[in-house]
DNA sequence: AGCATCTCCTGTAGGC
DNA sequence: TGCCTACAGGAGATGC
């Protein structure tokens, strides 16, 4: 499932495989892939024209094909593969054919993957318009969090993974990133202190940066434009390693349900903050 | 408003 | 062996 590193791994192997290229027709089989234009539309428009560039946001790559923006959103299990005269595999749904002869394939076996064509920014995903800040952005910092957080009771893990609060993560880094700043995924954002923050966002950084030198994560199905695998998940602490050792303490990982997501954490090493509130203090003023 | 849950989808793993 | 069910999850929709 490709979150920030694998797309941006992508991204870059797609700036050096189809930057430069014309394309001469586009092929849409599978017309739910398709978000924006209509088929007919999206086919059309992109006839004879040449990709500049290619660069990412978030989980989102935009393709630079003046007059227009093609982003795509690869979901779960999107891969684009360039090819030449290679069979094709299966769950292949659309196919940019280039004036060279190669040509761009875009494989999704479940399906869940997008595509926009647009030259307005009103009509990008919404997902891509309400985007938070990328987690390398320079003023992005503890505030940040307390700010738009700090009085939320929703679960830590619940909103790393909001793309509008910070964009491009998702369940494995998540999980990752709370482990490496040892903080229980389940614990409340309003549980958290300003250095809880500061740890948890060095910890993203720590973790994503780690990945993308990597190559990104491979667990089911992740390849980039060339076919090739990640190499992070050989790295990962606890996602998808329930009931075996934690590497720090020995403690067996556990797996739990949150916001909808499996999530793996250690029940030593990642603890709840702990918060005096205003009803415990005056609990405890009464015992006394 | 904020939060949880459902939906889309297919391959895989586990149970019987 | 073969069938059935649960599960994986990003993001948008829905409901409380």
């Amino acid at each position: 499932m490709p979150e920030l590193p694998e797309v941006e791994h992508v991204c870059r192997n797609l700036q050096k495989l189809v930057v430069g290229k014309t394309i001469g027709c586009v092929e849409v089989r599978l017309p739910r892939i398709i978000c924006y234009p209509s088929i007919q539309e999206f086919c059309a428009q992109l006839q004879g024209l040449t990709i500049q560039g290619v660069r990412r946001r978030g989980k989102y790559l935009i393709f630079s094909i003046p007059p227009f923006e093609l982003i795509s959103h690869l979901r779960m299990e999107g891969q684009y593969r360039l090819a030449i005269s290679e069979e094709e595999q299966p769950h292949t749904h659309v196919v940019f054919h280039f004036t060279d002869g190669t040509e761009l394939r875009y494989r999704d076996v479940r399906q869940f993957g997008t595509m926009h064509l647009t030259d307005r920014p009103e009509n990008y995903p919404i997902g891509l318009q309400t985007l938070g800040p990328e987690p390398f952005d320079e003023s992005l910092n503890a505030s940040y969090f307390l700010q738009i957080a700090g009085r939320r009771k929703l679960s830590v893990k619940a909103l790393l993974l909001q793309q509008d609060v910070i964009a491009g993560i998702g369940n494995i880094y998540a999980d990752e990133a709370l482990f490496l700043a040892g903080i229980h995924p389940a614990a409340s954002c309003w549980q958290l202190k300003k250095k809880d923050w500061q740890r948890l966002l060095v910890s993203v950084r720590e973790i994503l940066q780690m990945a993308i030198e990597a190559g990104g994560s491979t667990i089911r199905s992740y390849a980039d434009g060339y076919g090739r695998h990640g190499g992070f998940q050989i790295q990962l602490q606890v996602y998808q390693r329930e009931g075996q050792p934690c590497q720090h303490c020995g403690r067996e990982i556990v797996k739990i349900r949150l916001a909808g997501r499996g999530t793996h954490f250690c029940p030593k090493c990642q603890k709840i903050p702990r918060v005096q509130s205003d009803s415990q203090s005056v609990q405890r003023r009464k015992e006394a």
